[in-house]
DNA sequence: CCGAACCAGTTGCAGTTCGCAATCGGTTCA
DNA sequence: TGAACCGATTGCGAACTGCAACTGGTTCGG
């Protein structure tokens, strides 16, 4: 046993764990984008994240054990930040969390194209992408053969944006 | 268009509705709990939430169009709140939730017994389920014949309360 | 018909957290 | 050698949290 917690019930404790407005979307990004350091957590953020607050968050997500931290081999002073099984087991949770988002709430296209793409594929397509990530992070090689998920939503991702631009004008 | 988002994706707009400690817990109680008015929301709590953080919560939720309030018929002074639609497609999303604390969180036995039997059910469980709730705070009656998700939910917890009590010995 | 219990909140207050901007000491790269 | 980059830290005001007491009205039991 370890800490004091409101109560035992699953929904609870999970929401103890990720119920704020961070620490899921830096999970997202480790995911989705694949950014796997603080600066790249810090200025490729979407959403704009404090530095103070990406520290604390990191931390904190380390002392649970959602994410680990080594050094960077290529980079003395780059830390690698890496995605433990629990948090790769979010998959689900965040493609049913982003399909109801997408359903309900005034969504961009070009952002919405990763929630529609994982909602279609279902549950194969998350297992295929948490194999891919225990591959990413965890160095455990998955089945030889399959496709890379995070390339195919990075492309659709990166054509909607295209064209969106190009549907709008470029500035 | 109407607020100022951080952010148009999925995951972050669903955050920025849900992502607090309390928020889902609310919606939680309202679903598997049937609390439908603020004092059975209030004193029924697992996790004691106080009563300016749940009468915050109760309005923000209502702005947002995740549940209504209405007078109760029977009770002059009690108001009935009831889950819109989109809260109601939350099902699969906490169905997932529960599903990944009761893997890796510290869950007490009772408490995990209704995010088993959702995990177990699976799709075709919640769309009861859901035709259930809408059932209930819609008013929309659901196909005659299906048997009350939330009645064997609600039966499996308790008699997982009793042999618990039974297997440590009343006090 | 009267008092107790119950109803949905509100208020005040202290402590914590949040978000922002500036900054730090060390490392790498040109 | 100097500029850019690395993971943070600090200071500050504003916002949020949790607790306890309280409010004005309603219902229920005797």
């Amino acid at each position: 046993m370890s800490a004091d917690h409101r109560s035992g019930c699953p929904i609870n404790l999970s929401l103890e764990v990720l119920g704020d407005k961070w620490s899921l979307l830096i999970i997202r990004d480790m995911m989705f984008g694949n950014r796997r350091h603080f600066r790249a957590l810090l200025t490729d953020s979407e959403e704009g994240i404090a530095s103070n607050i990406l520290a604390d968050r990191l931390t904190r997500l380390t002392d649970l054990g959602m994410i680990t931290s080594a050094p960077d081999p290529s980079h003395k002073q780059r830390i690698l930040l890496s995605l433990t099984e629990p948090a790769i087991q979010l998959v689900p949770v965040l493609a049913h969390l982003g399909a109801w988002g997408r359903r309900h709430l005034p969504v961009t296209r070009e952002l919405a194209i990763r929630a529609e793409l994982l909602e279609r594929g279902g549950q194969p397509l998350w297992d295929d992408f948490m194999d891919e990530l225990r591959e990413l992070h965890l160095g455990i090689a998955r089945p030889a053969g399959t496709p890379s998920v995070l390339d195919g939503l990075t492309e659709a991702y990166l054509a909607e944006l295209k064209a969106d631009r190009g549907a709008a004008g470029v500035t």
